[in-house]
RNA sequence: GGUCCGGUAGUUCAGUUGGUUAGAAUACAUGCCUGUCACGCAUGGGGUCGCGGGUUCGAGUCCCGUCCGGACCGCCA
C-alpha cells in the first residue's frame, strides 16, 4: 500500500497517528535547520516538516528535492506551532521519518499552483501539468459530478441510457461533418455524428419510449471559446409526449442538477415566444438577469421630417437607467463608435438624455421638441437621469444591433450580478428559415422538427411569407442568455414528413436516399415522440459562471481544432492513403509533423 | 472566407523618435537562515527579440511575406 491517507484528510484529531502519505512535491521552503515541503495530491495539500536536528541525514534529502518530485513519505501528524488557517489540514503537520523518491521531475514548464504564470497554450500542451493545478481539476471533478447527478435523476424517470454509433452516414443538412474513410469499401465514407437525432427517434420507433444518452457530438465548424469540435450532449427522447411533457421533465432535470450540484434553487422557468424574444431582447436567447427591454417608438417618431427614422422599418429604443449625467458627450461618441463596428453593424446611434436638471440633450434636437422626446421618454418608462438609446433601419438588423448594445449597457451598468441565474424557455421558433445563398429554405431547427398542428395545413401553400411565417413545436432552453439546449416535438407521420423534406427542397430520390431509413421506420407505427438535447459542456460552465468551456473538457482542441498535446490532426503515411485508397492534392500538406 | 490583437529569458511581460552591452518580476542554481506557508537575505546563470526578405550607416522597433497563438464576424440544421 502506498498510502494510509491522502494529502487532504488529516486533522488535528489524528495527532500522533503514524501515516504514509504519496503526492508530489509543491513548493519548498528552506528555513536553514528547518525544512516544509507541501506534498500535493488530488485531494489537498498536507505540509511535511524536516527538522535538521532530529534528522540531519533526511532534512539533507528534504533541501535537494525539486518540484514535482514523486514522493512517498511515513511520519508522525502533529499539531502545528503556528497554524495556516487557509488550509483544511492548516492544524497539523507530519513530522517525517522515512521519505522514499518514487520518481524525479523535470522543472515543468509553468507554476504549477492556482495562479499560474503559464498562457493557454503551454497549458493545453502540457494538460497533464495543467490538470494538477487546482482550478482545473476541480472542473473535471464538478463536471463529473453533474454528470452522475443527470443519470441519477433521468434513471430514477425511467429513463435507459442507449449508446447509439459513431460511424454513421453523412447528412445534408446543417455543419459539416467529419468524415472518416472506410478501408473496406474503397471510395465510401462514414460520417461522426453532429447529434444522434435519428438514431433517438428509431429507438422511439422500436418502443425504447424514455431514452438518453451522454454523448459526443462532432462538428466540423470554427471553433470558439464555447464551441469545441466535439462536444458532448446531453441527449433525450421521450414517446407519447406533447411539448409541455418534455419541457417539465427538463426543467424538472436542470432543476435537480442546480440543487445537488451548486445547492441552487430555481425558480420555475418562465416561457417566452420566439416572436416576443425577438421584439423585446432582439435575441432568440435573451439574458434575463437585467431587464431593459426594446421599445419601439414607429408611432411616434415617423413623418416629422427626420430621414433616418422616416426611411426606416423599425425605430427602437432601450433606457439606460441613471448614466445621464455621467455620461459624456465624449462618451457618446465612443458608444455610438462601438455599435457601428463591423461585429454589430449599425449605421449611428440616437439618443436623448434626460439630464439631472431636467434639460433634455439630444443628437436629434434639430428635428424634434423637447416635449415630443418627452413622449419617447414616458414610451421607454425613462426618468430624470436616464438617456434613451435609439437605433433604426431594417427590422430584423436593427433588433439584433440593439440586443448587442442591450447586452453592453448591461455590463457597463454593472446589472448582471454574479451567482444569478435567470432560465427561459424559448418557445414557438419558426419551422424554416430563408437563406439568401442558395435562395431556399433551411429547416432553423432541423427536417425532422414538426411544425405545430394549426400550422401544418398551410405548409403547401407555397408563398413565401406563409412558409417564414410557419412555427414549429420547437424550444431552447436559455440560462443568462447562453443557448444551454433545444429539441422539439418531431413529425412521427410519414406524409408530414416526406412533405416537410419536399418544403426544404430535396427531391423524392435524395430524400429517400438520405432519410429512407427513417421514413421507412415511420411506416410501421412510430409513437407521437419529442426530445431535448442539452450541451452538456456548456451547461456546466454556466452553472461555475464560466464561459469558456475548455476547462470542463480534459483535453480540448486550441482555436484552429487542433489538440497540440498530441499534434492532431497530422497527415497519415502512404501506405495509410494507399489502403484507403485516398491520393492527397496538396502541394506540401504536411504542416505540423 | 474575413476583421482585429499578440509572438522578446523556463514563464508572464516592459522595451520611448530606429541609436551604446535588450530589462523587470517570477522560476531556476549556489550560499546564509529553526516556524515557514507568496518565507526572507545575498550572489549567479539564463536571449535564434517566431521565421524569411527589404529599407537604413544602424532594426526588438519601420515595410512586405510567412508561420504560430488569442478574440470576434461569417459559419455552427
Amino acid at each position: 500500500m502506498y498510502r494510509t491517507h491522502n494529502c487532504g484528510e488529516l486533522r488535528i484529531s489524528n495527532t500522533d497517528e503514524k501515516v504514509t502519505l504519496a503526492g508530489w512535491m509543491a513548493v519548498k521552503r528552506d528555513l536553514g535547520g528547518l525544512t516544509f515541503i507541501d506534498l500535493r495530491d488530488r485531494y489537498g495539500i498536507t505540509q511535511l516538516t524536516f527538522d535538521k536536528d532530529q534528522s540531519p541525514e533526511l532534512a539533507k534529502i528534504a533541501e535537494r528535492i525539486t518540484r514535482e518530485t514523486v514522493l512517498q513519505v511515513k511520519g508522525i501528524v502533529k499539531e502545528r506551532s503556528s497554524k495556516n488557517p487557509n488550509r483544511p489540514t492548516g492544524d497539523i503537520e507530519i513530522d517525517v521519518d522515512e521519505l522514499v523518491i518514487l520518481n524525479g521531475s523535470k522543472l515543468p514548464p509553468f507554476l504549477i499552483e492556482d495562479e499560474t504564470d503559464g498562457g493557454e497554450e503551454l497549458r493545453m500542451r502540457y494538460r497533464y501539468l495543467d490538470i494538477r493545478r487546482n482550478p482545473v481539476k476541480e472542473k473535471l471533478i464538478f463536471r463529473s459530478m453533474v454528470a452522475l447527478e443527470t443519470r441519477k435523476y433521468l434513471g430514477d424517470q425511467n429513463f435507459v441510457e442507449v449508446e447509439t454509433p459513431v460511424l454513421i452516414k453523412t447528412t445534408p443538412e446543417g455543419a459539416r461533418d467529419f468524415v472518416v474513410p472506410s478501408r473496406m469499401h474503397p471510395g465510401q465514407f462514414y460520417a461522426l455524428p453532429q447529434s444522434p437525432q435519428t438514431f433517438k427517434q428509431i429507438l422511439m420507433v422500436a418502443g425504447m419510449d424514455r431514452y438518453f444518452q451522454l454523448v459526443k457530438c462532432f462538428r466540423d465548424e470554427d471553433l470558439r471559446a464555447d464551441r469545441q469540435p466535439e462536444f458532448t450532449q446531453i441527449d433525450c427522447e421521450m414517446s407519447f409526449v406533447h411539448r409541455d411533457d418534455v419541457l417539465e421533465t427538463f426543467e424538472g432535470l436542470t432543476k435537480h442538477i442546480f440543487k445537488e450540484c451548486i445547492d441552487v434553487e430555481l425558480p420555475e422557468f418562465p416561457r417566452m415566444s420566439y416572436d416576443e424574444a425577438m421584439k423585446t431582447y432582439g435575441s432568440d436567447k435573451p439574458d434575463l438577469r437585467f431587464d431593459m427591454p426594446f421599445v419601439e417608438l414607429n408611432h411616434l417618431v415617423k413623418d416629422q421630417g427626420f430621414v433616418v427614422f422616416d426611411s426606416a422599418e423599425l425605430v427602437v429604443g432601450i433606457c439606460a437607467k441613471g448614466i445621464a449625467d455621467q455620461y459624456s458627450n465624449k462618451d457618446m461618441k465612443k458608444l455610438t463608435e462601438w455599435v457601428q463596428r463591423p461585429q454589430i453593424g449599425a449605421k449611428g446611434l440616437v439618443y436623448a438624455k434626460f439630464q439631472g436638471d431636467g434639460s433634455i440633450k439630444s443628437t436629434v434636437g434639430k428635428f424634434f421638441d423637447d416635449d415630443a422626446i418627452k413622449q419617447w421618454g414616458e414610451a421607454c418608462e425613462a426618468e430624470t437621469g436616464d438617456i434613451l438609446l435609439i437605433l433604426a433601419g431594417e427590422k430584423e438588423k436593427t433588433r439584433k444591433q440593439l440586443g448587442e448594445l442591450r447586452l453592453e449597457m448591461g455590463r457597463r451598468l454593472n446589472l448582471i450580478k454574479p451567482g444569478d441565474y435567470k432560465p427561459l424557455w424559448v418557445v414557438d421558433f419558426p419551422l424554416l428559415e430563408w437563406d439568401e445563398e442558395t435562395e431556399r429554405f433551411h429547416a432553423m431547427h432541423h427536417p425532422f422538427t414538426s411544425p405545430k398542428a394549426e400550422d401544418q395545413d398551410k405548409m403547401l401553400s407555397g408563398d413565401h411569407e406563409t412558409m417564414k411565417a410557419l412555427r414549429a413545436d420547437a424550444y431552447d432552453l436559455v440560462i443568462n442568455g447562453v443557448e444551454i439546449g433545444g429539441g422539439s416535438i418531431r413529425i412521427h407521420d410519414r406524409q408530414l414528413q416526406s412533405r416537410n423534406l419536399d418544403l426544404l427542397g430535396f427531391s423524392k430520390e435524395e430524400a429517400e436516399k438520405q432519410f429512407g431509413f427513417l421514413l421507412g421506420a415511420f411506416e410501421y407505427g412510430a409513437p407521437p415522440h419529442g426530445g431535448i438535447a442539452f450541451g452538456f459542456d456548456r451547461l456546466c460552465a454556466i452553472m461555475q459562471g464560466e464561459i469558456s468551456i475548455r476547462d470542463y473538457i480534459a483535453f480540448p482542441k486550441n482555436n484552429q481544432g487542433r489538440d497540440t498535446m498530441i499534434d492532431a490532426p497530422s497527415t497519415i503515411s502512404e501506405d495509410q492513403l494507399e489502403e484507403l485508397n485516398l491520393k492527397v492534392t496538396l502541394e506540401s500538406p504536411d504542416k505540423s509533423s
